[in-house]
DNA sequence: GATTTTGATAAATTATTCTTATGTTGTTTG
DNA sequence: CAAACAACATAAGAATAATTTATCAAAATC
């Protein structure tokens, strides 16, 4: 059996007649003819009963039929589909933030994409980063913003941009009055954290390291806005990205004077992607933004 | 687009491994890459994103996966359909036979040829010859029990048997006495007849004309009942088929002595019919029910 | 009765699809 | 780290399948 068969069989069907049949299917009539013959010796039944006068479907083929219009509908159905995908910027394109980053960029960057791209329609994840990874892998999403680097030789990763971490702490904090600080100067503070598996946790814990640190261990956050609340009501201080930083919500923000601290924000994507085109326009309609 | 780059399709979709797909399919697997190839190309999209790797199929072909799994499957019901049919003696077969005869007939034949083809479903209908004609060329039925001969080249006609017409009397009747009659005794006598459209009717005015009897013009009946009813009233005297002879419905029936008139009754089909086959055996079956 | 119509058939050509052999790329292993 | 392996892509020739043109045969029309 075949697609075309089954068309040829239509078209005799609708015509009741082999010629016109076959002009309307631009071939000749013997092969329309011989295509309905093979297609009757292949099913074991005469789809028509023939004659110099006229052309009868009979029980059989008026059965057949109906799946016939049924099949080669449904393949009409799959090249609507696929030409509705052929526009690269159109369609579904999902993608990733992990939690501390997602409620303050994305805000900023779905108005653009989705004015810049109107066809596509942006399907918007918020994973730990892990599991993005993992669902980039599986490919249950098509990209991921995340913290630089990422160490794997199947994705391409683009830097979008450079995020200032500051120090939280309350008004009532003695840090409050300084104008900025150094990360050697927290040697000997402890900073309250987010739980495991958080990427903004272990960004921290990194700078923790290199000064001499600590992480408060009576405490984890589950959320930066828990953690905000936590500084707020002064028990303890914390890194907060500027990306995040609030005006008026009872906190002061102290910038870091020379080797500010940052985490990198980029997107990721699987090198092998199908929807390679759209995510490197996406990147480039963010970045462009930035510069305005 | 072809059912066989569907099949393909959907194996390498199941397997996410052209080798194993390739090897499902029976085919070599570069042949089963490059249809695949084509039909993406074709589509106008990826399905598949390679790697040495891994195989994943794309969002697109995700979706387009689903229409193929359901066009390939009715693919398989088409052939399915087709291996039911494929048994001439099973199906439906639609016969017809005219009023006069049905009622008679059809119980007969109706328990004989049902009980020789199991799968067969036989569908009746009972309507005049004209109009079974008529349905017989459209195609609505696939014989009919008519009385012969019918002239058209289109049609196949086989007799089955010869029905003999008996003088039906009412016991009151001055013929009522007679052991037998001659049709040429009727040529002073006006007989009861059907309306116009029945062939029984046609065939009593036949035998008439060459007789030089006539027909009763204040009546006409519309079924072979009714006009039983008139005879037995004693309003006239009229012709009956021996097949539509009752015994004690108050009628004396007498038969005809050297030309003994007769309607040949037999079934037509279309030449071209798809049923020939069926057709054939069922008028095989009926003849040698009457040998019995 | 000649002509036209319509579907079937035949032979040659063209197009498609398959197989085998080979290439390329990335991964695993000794 | 090189060799072997695994997996999909590519290429060329062989095998199949489908198409076209020409022709036939039956039936209908004028």
């Amino acid at each position: 059996m075949n697609l075309r068969d089954l068309k040829y069989f239509i078209s005799v069907a609708k015509h009741q007649h082999f010629g016109k049949a076959a002009e309307e299917s631009y071939v000749s009539q013997p092969a329309l003819s011989m295509q309905l013959k093979k297609l009757e010796e292949e099913l074991g039944v005469q789809l028509f009963e023939r004659t110099n006068k006229s052309v009868q479907i009979t029980a059989v083929g008026e059965e057949i039929l109906a799946y016939a219009k049924n099949i080669v509908k449904m393949s009409e159905d799959i090249q609507s589909i696929a030409k509705t995908h052929h526009d690269p910027f159109a369609g579904e394109i999902k993608l990733g933030a992990f939690p501390t980053l997602a409620p303050y960029f994305l805000p900023h960057i779905v108005p653009i994409v989705s004015k810049k791209f109107q066809n596509l329609k942006l399907l918007l994840v918020e994973e730990k980063t892990d599991n993005l990874l993992e669902s980039l892998n599986e490919g249950k999403i098509d990209g991921a913003f995340l913290a630089l680097p990422i160490d794997d030789e199947g994705f391409e990763c683009t830097p979008l941009l450079e995020d200032e971490f500051l120090l939280a702490v309350s008004p009532y904090h003695h840090y409050a009055k300084l104008k900025s600080i150094e990360v050697e100067d927290l040697k000997d503070d402890c900073l309250l954290l987010l739980e495991e598996g958080h990427c903004l946790r272990d960004q921290a814990l990194d700078i923790c390291s290199k000064t001499g640190a600590c992480e408060n261990q009576n405490f984890r956050a589950t959320s930066l806005e828990t953690l905000r609340q936590m500084v707020a009501a002064n028990v303890g201080i914390t890194l907060i990205p500027q990306m995040a930083m609030k005006h008026n919500d009872g906190l002061v923000y102290i910038p870091f004077g020379k080797n500010k601290p940052t985490r990198k924000i980029g997107l990721v994507w699987r090198k092998k992607s199908s929807r390679v085109k759209a995510l490197t326009e996406i990147v480039k309609s963010i970045q462009s933004s930035f510069e305005s």
